[in-house]
DNA sequence: AGTATTTTTTCGAGGCTCGAAAAAATAAAG
DNA sequence: CTTTATTTTTTCGAGCCTCGAAAAAATACT
């Protein structure tokens, strides 16, 4: 049952909607951040005035030009970058990273790891994601005490309480509580998303205006991933991160794929899949761990110059690609599309028998109109989505005085 | 961007989970509802008091027995029947039903009738719903005044915004907006619902413990269709109705759909894929019109009797539906799901390969934990789906009077 | 009849948003 | 350089809304 609206509960909504207009639009006036948010001027006056006090926001004076028009000039609003900063862990296969963010969201630290993912324990890969946060809290220009959250990004599915990674193909152990684990450490509050997720996240900062309210984000690398905006809102499954597009069952009982079952689109459309194919190996051929993004580039440029097995089984992964789109637009009507990873290179290759699939199915109905973007590097996009979704968060909590007040170093310091 | 949230939207909220706790409660004292609601007892006091005086709610005096306990005896609340009546239509192949539902949620009137959906001219179609509605509107014990609603279901496809069918098997028409016809004709707000979308709105209503947040209600009848609930709200496509499980590609270029398709999961499971390799028909092979139910029953019958063609065209439907929920699950996670319709009563025919073919997908993890329900009869409970839909937009009308009052039959008449 | 207990209503306090008016800050005009 | 026009921002009082505490109401127990 849903509770109902308690009296206080308005201020802190209004208090997020003016924190997460300013986020968006950089540098708006009260009066844009009125017109915006649909509240009156006198509440985002008084609103506004609360958030400078507490150093939350800034007056940045004199926005820059537009001093043409005539009356009183406005005065641009924006993040107080020293209000929090975050930290965004990004462990994708035989790489960390972290990087320190600013409550306005620049990057101020960070720090990148290659490390041996498929064969490390358990305690050792605890134990790198643990020391690469420690040595950037330590860092003396860091005041730790206004760290407010970290979250860390990992390729492979997490709980939907976003506490713990439930099975990755980095690495052969399962369920570990990241978010518990980082939270006991070091007491900051801590979350575990699905990399995915995360790339959608920031391509929706990056393009609102493309990237909107319905988009999907599919990862072509070793595995296939997706991360799927829809009505505005990542989708997430029940209990899962969920979106396993990679994972939907392209032909019943066909080629063998990394997770052990048969005919997933993975098993076409993967990295190690395209390779296998190009090789002419049988469908049951058991995947290869990793193929070098290299030995992908070599592949594509031989899929470019001869029609042989190459461009066959880049034909193959885009079929495989196209029907499974089709059967999730079947379900979510089409969307726009970006491919992110390396592969999204070779999207040149897959495209046509990609789009000849999807015209074969009910979602592909207009598929002409269907846009796919790419996007060949993935590890910015994820690290990025990373901050804006742990900054989104301190936005939700530095306004939620009423319930819990944040002894951080955004106290009054005023009036 | 969404909006701020005004002041006298509170109350208006508030209301409004007074009336839906009400409506799912039965008859809840003004205690309870506080609990529920977690509002305070002064608030639920006004709120219901106001509620009561514009003949909205009714105090359902000497709620029944519990006269046990000491103190002051609760007194219940209910919906006053009489505040307002809704209509729900449901247009199916060959059949067209209307009810009359007063605001407690009662059928005061219905009427059906058969039709030949598949023959009728467009305006023909669109002439028998209006006249259907008009006979029960001129009723002389309805006061038309209190008619809020109307709510039309179809089996098909629906725009994403409840105004107009899009495309539907029963009939050649396509785009025929019957919300604003029923709107512009009896100047009643009206909406187009998809037939298994009410399904599963009816389902949640019928068993909230069973179907609560996560669910899924599959129809098996000629075609095949989906209703799906998902964090407790209907999930609907960005531009439809959505949700089109049936036309999920099962294999690709394989069997002949209804719908001009190669391999879709209807092709496989409906009614008329099953009569098809029943009588061992090429997969090429034309989609038959329509199967009777009886003709239905007597297949499965000789399939439960023989091993021969009968059996195996129920093991591959099972096999299509169980590849189907396998990838629909690897989007969502697992969830219960109601099979819905005449083909339900076969379910045991199909059970056995679907579990089989969902245990080789992602989705299908823990495919014994998935729970199947079985509901042979569809069409009362996408007419109850409707109804509820239809009080449900009631319940968010009549409480909002800050916005625009309604006029009806519900005005203040006491103080 | 009196007491205990539970539900419901009443009442004042505290907050929040809003509209209108005032104040502030600038460009244009004289 | 002063005045006027214009636009943004703040101030202030009014009107609601919810809440907690206390009162009132209605019943069972003694």
């Amino acid at each position: 049952m849903s509770v109902g609206i308690r009296h206080d509960d308005l201020r802190r909504r209004n208090r997020a909607m003016v924190i997460s207009a300013v986020r968006r639009a950089g540098h708006p006036s009260r009066t844009e951040i009125a017109a915006t948010t649909g509240l009156s001027h006198s509440t985002i006056s008084a609103i506004s005035s609360d958030l400078i006090q507490e150093g939350i926001l800034a007056e940045s004076r004199a926005s820059e030009s537009v001093s043409l028009k005539r009356g009183r000039p406005q005065v641009g609003l924006s993040l107080n970058p020293e209000a929090a900063a975050v930290l965004a862990v990004v462990l994708s296969l035989n790489f960390l990273s972290v990087a320190v963010i600013d409550y306005a969201g620049q990057v101020v630290a960070e720090e990148q790891r290659r490390l041996d993912t498929l064969t490390m324990s358990r305690d050792e890969l605890i134990g790198e994601c643990v020391a690469i946060v420690r040595r950037q809290l330590e860092d003396p220009d860091l005041d730790v005490q206004s760290v407010a959250r970290i979250a860390l990004a990992i390729q492979g599915i997490t709980d939907s309480s976003a506490r713990a990674m439930l099975w990755s193909p980095i690495t052969p152990q399962t369920n570990i509580a990241f978010a518990d684990i980082l939270e006991d450490e070091f007491g900051i509050p801590a979350t575990m998303e699905n990399d995915c997720n995360m790339m959608a996240v920031a391509l929706r900062w990056r393009d609102p205006d493309r990237y909107r309210d319905d988009f999907i984000a599919i990862l072509l690398s070793h595995g296939i991933g997706m991360g799927l905006v829809l009505k505005g809102e990542l989708f997430t499954g029940t209990h899962s991160s969920g979106g396993e597009f990679g994972h939907m069952i392209h032909r019943p009982g066909g080629a063998l794929c990394r997770c052990g079952r048969r005919g997933c689109v993975e098993a076409y459309a993967g990295n190690y899949a395209i390779w296998r194919n190009a090789r002419q190996l049988s469908e049951n051929a058991e995947p290869v761990a990793d193929v070098s993004d290299a030995d992908m580039r070599a592949l594509a440029t031989r899929a470019r110059e001869t029609d042989g097995p190459e461009r066959e089984a880049y034909r193959k992964a885009g079929e495989a690609l196209g029907f499974g789109l089709g059967s999730l637009f079947a379900l979510i009507d089409p969307a726009p599309v970006a491919m992110v990873g390396a592969s999204a290179a070779a999207f040149d290759l897959i495209e046509p028998a990609l789009r000849e699939a999807i015209a074969q199915t009910a979602g592909g109905q207009h598929s002409g109109s269907i846009s796919f973007d790419t996007e060949p590097n993935e590890l910015p996009l994820i690290r990025e989505g990373c901050a804006m979704r742990a900054l989104s968060f301190v936005d939700q909590e530095i306004f939620a005085p009423g319930v819990q007040a944040r002894g951080g170093s955004a106290g009054k310091n005023v009036a």
